[in-house]
DNA sequence: CCGCATTTGTTCGTATGTATC
DNA sequence: GGATACATACGAACAAATGCG
């Protein structure tokens, strides 16, 4: 399960194997690690060299420490951190223009690119909102329309642009999940998810592209009339 | 100019300002750091301390520290940072088409937005980028080819936006920039700029994504047939 | 509320390796 | 090669916070 270390400062190689069953999702957000001790006899390490491992990732945003009580993970990896910790800097409205960017020329580069497993993919998403959308399940659909977009994302077949857009969502979604349980804005539309489907699967590149921007466009005057109140 | 550290953990306090420091461009990328004692004496704090948040910071990716030469600036941010790192393991194609979405969206933005400020900003740019070509400066031509782009970007007025487009840049010209002076590529082209300057200063949103889109095309031709050698 | 075990935080010392002059 | 300074790793002791019975 944990490898033994080998070269390079031991520190660096502990916090390496940290970060990556972070990753991996050995130890998910929110989840407690392990006490030091037994940290300390599965990486064979000791005390302090394990703390200060513990330390960088603390300082990187992926762990965080109290004393008396453990360490608990924070973030999946150190560029979700540090975008985190830009974005938060940021306005929603910044994020929001930067995510439309992003979804505009995966849709594109979907449309280009998109594999009959991908359309399948897409297919099984849409089916689910629709699905919540008959139950009223404003939960599921919420998740259901967020994998939805991701997939588009993921049909670009370009994983820098997944992991950022995948960044961009996350934060926009706890946004709004405050203040989607307060009231419901979306009436469970789903109109764009088929046409932006016809869009790929036809290989129109700018149909795609027009549709992600109007759903954007939807959705900013969703979020200026939130912030307004 | 620099602050006594007052409360927090002294590690996390002395290591946030050498950020901010950096950040800030007091100390810039290649840099070399005051030597231990200086620092020591500046932030006064033991010796330990210091070495503790340096430590962070070059795992952070930050710095560098070479036993015997001194501590240098790596990057000037974490995001920075934890970007080069993502972006290292996608592609060249992968970090181009990213930027393209980035400046695509910014542009139109730009379009939206731009003040007489940034008008003028956009032209001393242009003039910049003649100058070179008619002195034949190669360098000069290509930094000020550079200046452009962020330019624009900087007028979309969103910061976010400008930040990422602005790692994607860094990366994308330190790969150009090795083969640049191998053979140089680009023929001091710059028809795109005054029109994509045209398109900005009557607002037209479509015209100037277009010309976004013409130009990165061009781009990535040239680094297609590099990467073919 | 107290006392205790658990867990992280801090600081010291020591040994060994390594770069530089 | 020797001397010096620095880096790395380990160990131990004590402090402080937390949670539980």
């Amino acid at each position: 399960m944990i490898l033994k270390t080998n070269r390079k400062s031991l520190v660096e190689q502990v916090a390496e194997q940290i970060e990556q069953l972070i990753e991996q999702k050995h130890w998910k957000v929110g989840d407690k690690l392990p006490p030091e001790m037994e940290l300390i006899e599965e990486f064979d390490v000791s005390r302090n060299t394990l703390r200060e491992a513990v330390r960088a990732l603390v300082h990187a945003g992926l762990l965080e420490t109290k004393q008396g009580s453990g360490t608990i993970v924070r973030s999946t990896s150190a560029l979700d951190a540090a975008l985190k910790r830009h974005v938060k800097k940021s306005t929603m409205l910044e994020t929001l223009e930067v995510r439309l960017a992003l979804e505009k020329q995966a849709a594109q580069m979907a449309a280009e690119r998109r594999t009959e497993s991908d359309l399948i993919d897409l297919e099984v998403c849409i089916n689910n909102c629709k699905e919540a959308s008959a139950k009223k399940d404003l939960e599921q659909f919420i998740s259901s329309d967020i994998q939805f977009h991701k997939t588009v994302v993921a049909a670009s077949n370009n994983q820098l642009l997944i992991d950022l857009y995948e960044n961009m969502t996350e934060v926009l979604f706890s946004f709004v999940q405050d203040f989607m349980t307060i009231e419901p804005l979306f009436p469970f539309e789903q109109g764009i998810h088929l046409e932006l489907f016809k869009a790929i699967q036809k290989q129109n590149k700018e149909s795609a592209a027009a549709y992600v921007e109007n759903d954007m466009e939807v959705l900013k005057e969703s979020i200026i009339k939130i912030l307004k109140e």
